[in-house]
DNA sequence: AGATTGTCGTGATTATTGTCACATAATTAT
DNA sequence: ATAATTATGTGACAATAATCACGACAATCT
């Protein structure tokens, strides 16, 4: 069984836990995160072993305790703005979703050479994007969503990186080249449908 | 360095693959493959040997035979139509990308109680969650993409599973009860954005 | 023909990741 | 008080995955 990797694992036991403070719930367990996300109690321990997240013995965890350490880890207990870079398709579900505004993840404009209506709420402006590095001279961001088409992914990263930027997350479907102090998230939707038919084939009928 | 796994490799070899068929070009070599996704060529090869692949010795690997093998070994030799399950922000996303119909990926049909206009080309039609199970009887659709509101996603996932769909792959936030035989992809957009942030804090200065 | 080159294929090795077993501590029960 | 119970925390172990080292082999060169 393969639950990605301890970040992505520290990052879901974070939204459990959000998802407890909301509904009032003041104490968990290691087993009962468990049952909430599947991943095995003891993972759970040893993940928070490694990053020093203690509990009570016997006790199990305060949650807002534990939330406040899982957001120190992640380093989400800054105000992190994002920029978005292609006001296409996925740009607008993007910009469009609510669930960001309960986390921590805010987006807080978006470049599109086609600059039109604005139908978000809260809206999000939309920019040209000649005018990336005025923005970005008065708003420190370091954090770019690049939902622009393929062939354009390269060299909007290149400008972006020249700006300062330096995480990114791409959902275009190229592997862009990206210098050492860069950290690029390929988020790919097509592999991620084709992976669904891979483990569904007859043959495949390995858990995971 | 962690490539994710070895199917998610393979869907990215496939990937450069269909570029290399489209510009015309006849004959690859594990090197240069890896020049275009950063992954080792070593790494390449121990997956093709892995899946049985070969290339020629000196010659390297006919494009067009060896893109039909990781079709063939990704399952995706076949015709495999998905429904898509809620057309609000990400579904039209989805719905209206164009990529798709270069890969293997159909979505033929979409299932939302808002049945409203359907812009996207060629269109795909909109009905009302009512008539999944007459629409799956017609159509043995296997596969599903679950992009409705996460207080329906459970629900939603177990009609769909009792009308015989087993590959998934979900949007939502939460975490869903799955039976053994059905596999499901969670995707989680949200956390996809936090992990940049965890990987670009200072004290994280590990490539990925 | 024989030497040389470039690339593949894979067993051996190393690194990473997950699981298990159990010592430890806090709480409750007797 | 003492024992029993129930979680946590972590080192030891096992499984999985990535890298390396090298042999095989076809093409090209002399
Ligand atoms: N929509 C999906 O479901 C989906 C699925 C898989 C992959 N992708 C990938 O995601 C990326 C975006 O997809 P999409 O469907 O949103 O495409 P889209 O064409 O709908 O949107 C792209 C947007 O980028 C804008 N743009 C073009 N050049 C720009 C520039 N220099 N700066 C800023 N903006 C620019 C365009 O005007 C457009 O609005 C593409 O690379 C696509 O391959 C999308
Ligand atoms: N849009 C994003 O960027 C984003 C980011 C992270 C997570 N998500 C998650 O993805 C999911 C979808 O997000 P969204 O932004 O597209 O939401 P959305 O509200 O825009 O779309 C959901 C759609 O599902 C439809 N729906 C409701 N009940 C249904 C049912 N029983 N059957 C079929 N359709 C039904 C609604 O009418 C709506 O059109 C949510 O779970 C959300 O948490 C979205």
């Amino acid at each position: 069984m393969n639950y990605k990797n301890h970040v992505t694992r520290l990052s879901q036991y974070k939204s459990v836990l959000q998802r407890l403070v909301k509904s009032g719930i003041e104490k968990t367990y290691a087993e009962s995160i468990s049952k909430h996300i599947g991943i095995p109690a003891t993972q759970i321990r040893k993940d928070f072993s490694l990053f020093g997240i203690r509990g009570n013995k016997r006790g199990g965890y305060n949650v807002l305790e534990l939330l406040e350490e899982l957001k120190i880890n992640l380093g989400l207990n800054r105000d992190l703005p994002f920029i978005l870079i292609g006001y296409g398709n996925l740009g607008k579900a993007l910009a469009r979703y609510h669930g960001f505004h309960e986390g921590c993840v805010r987006i807080i404009a978006a470049f599109d050479p086609k600059v039109g209506v604005l139908s978000s709420i809260p809206p999000i402006p939309v920019y040209p994007p000649a005018s990336i590095s005025a923005f970005l001279k008065d708003n420190p961001v370091k954090h770019a969503v690049l939902a622009v088409p393929d062939d354009v992914a390269q060299s909007m990263f290149d400008e972006l990186y020249a700006e300062g930027i330096r995480g990114f997350i791409n959902f275009s479907t190229i592997a862009l080249n990206v210098p050492e102090d860069a950290y690029v998230n390929n988020v790919d939707l097509e592999l991620e449908l084709e992976t669904v038919i891979y483990y569904t084939k007859e043959s495949n009928n390995k858990t995971k």
